[in-house]
DNA sequence: AGTAAATTACGAACATTTTTGTAACCGCGG
DNA sequence: CCGCGGTTACAAAAATGTTCGTAATTTACT
């Protein structure tokens, strides 16, 4: 997604909030203040790059604040903006509505039995 | 966005609505039918093949509806579904949400004087 | 006690994978 | 011969992953 093609807001948020992470990382801060190592055994298969770079965005568009301690170890925390919480409801919606449009089809093709 | 990492709808609705397309397209039908060279028009900035393509992956989310007409010229419709319809507003959501976190500003770097 | 290794949160270089674009082609009618 | 609405093959671009390195402190081991 290199750059826009219109000055809509619904596109620009699309823009931050449209790959597979972003939703992913909101819900995981969803539950309260978590350390970049926590956020990575919470989804282990974003690499750490990729993971750094999307809380980056994220922290810019103001969704999610970063809170780099002093001493070593090492400590970093990450946890959402009022507007990140005020976000959630939104993108909830969206689940809910696609729920709704797709009652408990598994996309993946698991758990085929569903009258047992 | 090759797969899934979890059955969480809402990543599962993300994936349908994540690129840039999926939105700008909703918001075009949103105005009603319109054949693929009126989208096509709409926004030059896609390539057919990923307007097809793109149409087609919201056809089978059941977002728009397809309507192939038989004669000559040919002559293919596109419009959104009731659940198409129902989803504009959360979208809009998420415009107004970003719109009320970035007031006007404008992220491409035009109009610079804000206090003339 | 001294040294190697792990942890912590990254950054940068390079490789791979995925997405998107380009160009050509289709059948057919104006 | 172009336009309609695509499809296919190939090419470019973008996204993502992998690996290595960093600084300092704790832990592991001998």
């Amino acid at each position: 997604m290199k750059d826009l093609v219109s000055r809509c807001p619904i596109e620009e948020g699309m823009q931050v909030l449209g790959g597979r992470w972003p939703t992913l990382l909101i819900y995981y801060l969803k539950d309260g203040t978590k350390r970049f190592s926590d956020l990575r055994r919470d989804n282990p298969t974003v690499s750490h790059r990729i993971l750094t770079l999307e809380l980056r965005k994220l922290e810019k568009a103001g969704i999610v604040r970063r809170t780099s301690h002093e001493g070593y170890p090492l400590k970093v925390e990450y946890d959402l903006t009022p507007a990140g919480l005020t976000l959630v409801p939104l993108i909830d919606a969206i689940g809910d509505w696609w729920e709704g449009l797709h009652p408990d089809a598994d996309v993946d093709g698991a758990e085929k039995q569903s009258a047992a």
